[in-house]
RNA sequence: CGGGGUGUAGCGUAGCCUGGUUAUCGCGCAUGGUUUGGGACCAUGAGGUCGCAAGUUCGAAUCUUGCCACCCCGACCA
């Protein structure tokens, strides 16, 4: 079908720009770094952020907004937090513009310099928690439990359609409480609730654990996340939640009283998942002839197209395939049904191939004469002709199906690519032969992590949670270690 | 910021070395017709500051210099 097209194997990440662009999610804009997420790419970002919204709503958040900009200053108050982003943030020094000089173009108007100069967001933890430092006096006002849908910009110096932009969408959750095991807890319970988004909606099977100190996020005590591993073996963050301990209230003077009457300073979370995801999705499942999606997040999960000569033929094909539409709505599957008659049915099965719709019906004259349609899935590209009665159910139970499928696909791919390495030679080898997780001991000093960082570029993806212990020796150091932890090149 | 590369129509490109006057081809687009069960075909047509600026020359897409943008590799990426 396609021409000119990079092939997995070929090249992945030119596979990746292809599907990416081709499929209609999004392209570069005008501005570095930047891109546009059109309107399939967005309708995909849609149906995630309405389950997630859901899921943060069933597990008690509400929602807020807080501003995009923030006084310089704030980011000077919690200093590992500061240290963390310093070096990406865009900075805005003033506001006005004026037509210059030569009465040619326009330039910022020196005369309007800012007092302080404002930080387009990297994250909102200070602004935040400048704002619930107002809110919060007693235990009573507590556990406060807010997410925000935002865009923030990280001034990225490489940057990759979705994987890592410039600006990028994405939701934060910021949650304030009484003691440190219920911000622990909370921290844990949103780690679940994007594993469970990561792989009942997404398809994609995903390690839970805590990253090593250096790992962490600026600012937190602990950062648990979330690590899926890609086709070509690389891995990719797919969601982080911190315990941020009392730091952040330290920095902004947040105090409670607690219901003994001592003053203390109150314990936060945060949490987050982005466009990212997005990257996640269109690596994780699709193939060498297009996006692959789950039928879970497709903008449309079934779609029908006519097949007929002239107009006659139309009119009879269209009635059977609206009332099949309905049929199907009825059971709350999506349907476009695409009656253009700019494009052959040939042109229409390709583009939604490569659109990663996961299921499509061809109907024509033949099956209105014989009850039929014809039922092509996206997964497996298999095709079988159905006879239209209780139609609605069987395809309902394909796309199950098909979401099944997929995540199990992304199982075993991730099975097959996770290997335990018991010298650094063979963690070496494994890396550059197989790639993929590699288990392995590690003694647990910065310094091991760094070295094995230089020298192979894998870093530690996390130290899963519920690990089994087991006692062995560092592939580097040699020294003793009680459990294995997760390496990987990653995104 | 270092190393390498590329800028010609919406996209992909030929031409550049060796300067010569209507800048090539394909895709796409428009119109008409025939088509329509896996990316149709024929005919006609529209579409260009050859990245920008300066220079050399009778003459520049082509040579020179400067600038700009983008891509790849590295540094960077809680």
């Amino acid at each position: 079908m396609s021409k000119e097209f990079f092939s997995r194997t070929e090249n992945y990440s030119e596979w990746y720009n292809q599907i990416v662009e081709k499929a209609d999610l999004a392209e570069h804009s005008a501005v570095r770094g930047c891109m546009v997420i059109k309107p399939y790419g967005f309708a995909i970002w849609e149906k995630m952020q309405a389950a997630l919204d859901k899921m943060f709503k069933d597990t008690g958040h509400v929602n807020a907004y807080f501003p995009l900009l923030i006084p310089k200053s704030f980011f000077s108050k919690e200093a590992s937090h500061v240290e963390g982003f310093a070096k990406e943030c865009a900075v805005v020094t003033h506001y006005r513009l004026r037509t210059s000089d030569d009465g040619k173009g326009i330039v910022v108007d020196e005369s309007a310099k800012l007092e302080e100069e404002l930080i387009i967001r990297p994250t909102s933890e200070t602004i935040i928690w400048n704002t619930y430092k107002g809110w919060i006096e007693s235990y009573r006002d507590l556990p406060l439990l807010i997410n925000q849908w935002a865009n923030v910009v990280r001034w990225e110096m490489r940057t990759r359609l979705f994987l890592r932009t410039a600006e990028f969408l994405w939701q934060e959750g910021h949650t304030a409480h009484a003691t440190a095991e219920e911000a622990i807890a909370e921290t844990e319970k949103m780690l679940d609730v994007y594993a469970d988004f990561a792989e009942n909606w997404m398809a994609v099977p995903v390690l839970k654990g805590v990253k090593t100190a250096n790992e962490r996020f600026a600012g937190a005590i602990e950062t648990y996340c979330i690590e899926a591993l890609m086709q070509d073996g690389k891995a990719l963050q797919a969601g982080t939640s911190h315990f941020l301990g009392q730091n952040f209230a330290k920095a902004f003077d947040v105090k409670f009283t607690n219901k003994e009457g001592k003053l203390d300073h109150v314990w936060a979370t945060s949490w987050g998942v982005s466009t990212r995801l997005m990257g996640a999705l269109v690596m994780a499942h699709s193939d060498d002839q297009g996006l692959v999606l789950p039928p879970k997040l497709a903008p449309f999960q079934v779609v029908i197209v006519p097949i007929y000569k002239g107009n006659d033929q139309l009119q009879t094909v269209s009635e059977a395939a609206l009332r099949i539409k309905k049929e199907l709505e009825a059971k709350g599957i999506s349907v476009k049904y695409d009656d253009r008659d700019t494009q052959r049915p040939g042109w229409k099965f390709a583009e939604y191939e490569f659109k990663g719709v996961p299921v499509r019906i061809a109907i024509g004259e033949r099956d209105v004469q014989n009850g039929t349609v014809e039922v092509a899935r996206r997964d497996t590209k298999e095709k079988e002709s159905l006879q239209q009665t209780n139609i609605g159910e069987k395809i309902a139970h394909l796309l199950e199906q098909i979401q099944d499928n997929l995540y199990k696909r992304a199982v075993d791919r991730r099975n097959e690519q996770t290997n335990h390495a018991s010298s650094y030679e063979e963690f070496k080898k494994i890396l550059d032969e197989k790639s993929g997780f590699v288990y392995a001991h590690w003694d647990g000093s910065a310094e091991t992590e760094q070295k094995i960082k230089e020298e192979t570029k894998a870093t530690i993806r996390c130290i899963p949670l519920n690990n089994k212990k087991e006692n062995g020796t560092c592939i580097v150091s040699g020294k003793p270690s009680s459990q294995k932890v997760v390496f990987a090149r990653a995104y």
